[in-house]
RNA sequence: CGAGGUGUAGCGUAGUCCGGUCAGCGCACCUGCUUUGGGAGCAGGGGGUCGCAGGUUCGAAUCCUGCCACCUCGACCA
């Protein structure tokens, strides 16, 4: 591992990539735009997929899995759909490949193409409609509340590790039911449950919306999303729910009957987010020393390094910590012990600082001597040294106050960052310097995509608790319609 | 797909204009000894069809031709 990162403040995308390779979180794949999710990443990822899969059960849901390939001619039943992702879609085409005609390497065997070629889903919509079909007949077969934990393919021009990448990993929710109400409900629902992880769990602080008609899901009739300010004051769509009213149901004729025995279309919700949130995580929190974990998340929330001396063994640093380890261990902590021989102390902190661990203990002659544990904070940088006997409950209370104070952080900046204007001049200036704007638009998509044009910003979410304060529309001068929130985003 | 650029060890690079001990350096890696409280030191060692294929030449990383790959910027996006 060679020395430090590129410093956010000079070219903030290559520090980007630079923790994450640095950190070990993930590498480049083979085939472009694709990632390896190293263990450390995944780790992350794992816990972050717990806390969502928790709270999914919690509120009735079921995890199933669906498959990876759908007939193209599915993709064609929803007109809105198709739309949205006809122009990134992995086709297959043959299904053998045959030695090369000139003995090198090998080629794909003309023979074996395919009578209708396969999609590799993009979303699975449509598969999990055409199962849905054969399942409900009645009102008693609803609701369906299935999730489903995948990979998907969308096949990008442009990629960047975790934000976006030819595959990825995500979790997406499919539901069935008979009324609109119940389904309104149920997207307003997980829009509640990914805000609350996003900020309890990642201590991301979001903001929740409505998307307009041009960022709105392919098929959708209304998106619900969470954004969060990035460190280089950009949006990052941090996950979405839709309500799909009946588009889904009519394109493949998913109908059930009544208690009055009558026959009705089934409305739909859909919802997702992905390990794209990884990259959220490391641009809310990093820094120029690498990555800062929120503990809820971290594979390692505190890592202990021993400082051995000529005068001490590690047998000695074990024999000092073995009351104070079992005691984490019983706790529930997830810490490891560095025990790692010819790799000076000094390396190990800037590593583990890269990688992000919240508590660093070291251990080493003076400590035993003290009865202490030298203690270092990631978040603060803050050193202390505790009594080793209370240590262990300390390392709990310090961590719920590190996941805390993460989320402050992050909260004041995104405050500090968030302006409220009516005049387009100052708009201009102020997406210039990066931000969101808080402002009045006239609901007319050609304001929003003239604002787009001229400034490359767009609307991030139209306010669930919007409060109409600016009376007319920043673009046009029309009275507003919403209270929205501008800015570039990822 | 349009415009630029780059390919030399796992990574980062020198050398390319001007062909000739040029295949070198740093990091990483391996072995040994000494070290270990903020990226250890010394000694020794392994690793390369210089992107690929042709051509020019006594001789090509270097010149010529073709191809391939990747990167940056635009149109698309969880």
């Amino acid at each position: 591992m060679s020395k430090g990162v590129t410093p956010k403040s000079k070219d903030y995308a290559r520090w980007y990539t630079d923790v994450i390779t640095k950190a070990e979180m993930a590498d480049y794949g083979p085939v472009k735009g694709t990632m390896v999710i190293r263990p450390y990443g995944f780790g992350v990822w794992e816990s972050i997929k717990e806390s969502f899969d928790k709270r999914f059960k919690e509120t009735g849901h079921v995890n199933a899995y669906f498959p990876l390939f759908i007939p193209k001619s599915f993709l064609s039943k929803e007109a809105d759909h198709i739309e949205g992702f006809a122009k990134e879609c992995a086709v297959v085409t043959h299904s053998r490949l045959k030695s090369s005609p000139d003995g090198e390497g090998v080629v794909v065997d003309p023979d074996s193409k395919l009578e209708e070629e396969i999609i590799v889903r993009p979303t699975s919509e449509t598969v999990i409609w055409s199962m849905y079909k054969k399942w409900i007949n009645s009102y008693r077969d609803l609701p369906i509340l299935i999730n489903q934990w995948a990979n998907v393919v969308r096949w990008e021009m442009r990629t960047r590790l975790f934000l976006r990448t030819s595959e990825f990993l995500w979790q997406e929710g499919h539901t069935a039911h008979a009324t609109e109400q119940e389904a309104r409900e149920e997207s307003k629902q997980m829009l509640d449950i990914y805000q609350e992880v996003l900020e309890e769990v990642l201590a991301i602080p979001v903001l929740t919306g409505l998307k307009s008609e041009a960022e709105r899901f392919a098929g959708a009739v209304d998106t619900y999303c969470i954004e969060a300010m990035m460190g280089d004051k950009k949006a990052l769509q941090a996950g979405t729910s839709h309500y799909l009213g009946q588009n889904f149901a009519k394109a493949f004729d998913v109908k059930f009957q009544t208690e009055n025995n009558k026959e009705e279309l089934v409305y739909a919700t859909s919802w997702g987010v992905s390990t794209r949130l990884v990259g959220a995580l490391i641009m809310v929190h990093g820094d120029d020393k690498g990555l800062r974990l929120p503990p809820k998340v971290a594979p390692v929330q505190i890592v202990i390094i021993p400082i051995i001396k000529n005068e001490n063994s590690m047998a000695e640093v074990e024999k000092f910590l073995k009351p104070f380890l079992a005691e984490l261990k019983e706790i529930g902590i997830r810490f490891k012990l560095d025990d790692r021989q010819n790799i000076s102390p000094g390396f190990k902190f800037n590593e583990w600082e890269m990688k992000g661990a919240p508590i660093r203990v070291e251990v080493g002659p003076r400590d035993m001597e003290s009865g202490t544990i030298f203690c270092a904070r990631r978040d603060t940088g803050e050193k202390t040294p505790y009594k080793i006997e209370s240590a262990a409950s300390t390392m709990s209370q310090l961590l719920e106050e590190i996941q805390k104070n993460m989320f402050n952080q992050a909260f004041e900046f995104r405050e500090k960052n968030t302006f409220s204007t009516d005049s387009y001049a100052e708009f201009k200036n102020l997406i210039e310097k990066g931000g969101f704007i808080r402002c009045g638009w006239d609901g007319n998509p050609d304001s929003e995509a003239k604002i787009k044009e001229e400034t490359k910003a767009t609307i991030r979410c139209i306010l669930l608790d919007e409060k109409i304060k600016e009376k007319n529309c920043i673009y046009s001068g029309n009275p507003t319609k919403h209270e929205v929130i501008f800015a570039r985003a990822y």
